[in-house]
DNA sequence: GTCCGCATGTAAGGCGTTACATGATTAA
DNA sequence: TTAATCATGTAACGCCTTACATGCGGAC
């Protein structure tokens, strides 16, 4: 009843965070708090009980000698077998459901991926984004084709903007390649 | 304990779709697995307690005499009230925090505006949105200069990404407003 | 008369949110 | 010693997901 085979994308941003360095709770909190992380999540209701899930797991470890004072605080670091469903995790191939519903949680994947999968495996990763969302972006596109003209409005520049988002995330995607090239 | 303040993204696209034309619980499936609308939500354990929640309120009504054949098949309208409601959410001015974490819903708001709050309103709302999302671009990039040096590349990539996500918005509804006013 | 597609729903569970509870440590 | 801050947690609830249940009508 453990064991979630995935990650969730809160989940993953704790794991990942924790892969960096050692946190507690409360450090994670500051971090969702005060940076753009935030975007993805947030507060006490959902760390904690994160935590302890992937504690359970055995992928992060509380460790005592870290905690100079005898506080109640609880710095946990990834073990190897931690490390190891991270770099399983982030090796998923990019695949036509997580473009069309996850685009947050591909981009999470990515930006944990330093020291965890390589520079080879993270420009493949690039690579099979761009390449999912063109496709992904040729399939709205025939759609749009065929229901422009029965849209309204509002309904028509909502629909450009969605496909415009792929667009600069395919662009993005191969900037970022040559960029970790270089 | 009915009478919720506001409308989740779901019900919010339920309303909008019945208010451009009647449909049933299952026209709004097929619109949402066949459409990219459906990129929002999708099915029945969703859709159909939230068009019950959406009755109860009184913002649509199933209208009996639209089925033909004395099939069970509840073919539901927009209400006055609902149109109301509809309209009055989607005056909300936009804020901070939407901007920060519900542009899904704030797109989805715009896309219904066609026929509901005229063309006046709809260009105001892309100027406030996108004034907004200038100031977070601002911020963004503030904690992006101060943070990039100890970033690692990936998170600092992942990031980029985020900024130019929002530039792009701006940048879409600065477009959008030409093309209205045209 | 049987099977497939139309059409509406329920049940259980996952995951996050908000709000509250609780205690330890540090600074005044 | 009192208040603020550090730090961890629980309870109730909301909302969506997946999977299943049900029953009508038309095609063959």
């Amino acid at each position: 009843m453990k064991q979630k085979a995935d990650l969730s994308t809160l989940s993953l941003a704790i794991l990942g965070l924790i892969s960096q360095r050692p946190l507690t709770g409360y450090d994670l909190r500051k971090i969702f708090l005060t940076t753009p992380m935030g975007h993805f999540s947030s507060s006490p209701g959902a760390i904690y009980p994160a935590l302890r899930c992937i504690e359970d797991a055995g992928w992060i470890r509380s460790d005592a000698s870290e905690s100079r004072t005898r506080r109640q605080r609880m710095v946990y670091e990834i073990t190897a077998r931690g490390r190891n469903a991270l770099k399983e995790h982030l090796s998923q191939p990019v695949t036509e459901e997580d473009v069309t519903w996850r685009m947050d949680d591909l981009m999470m994947r990515f930006a944990f991926m330093d020291g965890v999968v390589g520079r080879e495996m993270t420009v493949r990763f690039l690579r099979d984004f761009a390449a999912r969302i063109d496709n992904h972006v040729a399939d709205l596109r025939r759609y749009f084709e065929s229901a422009k003209s029965i849209l309204p409005a509002c309904g028509r520049l909502a629909m450009e903007n969605g496909i415009q988002s792929y667009e600069m995330n395919a662009q993005w995607a191969r900037r970022a390649i040559q960029e970790l090239q270089s």
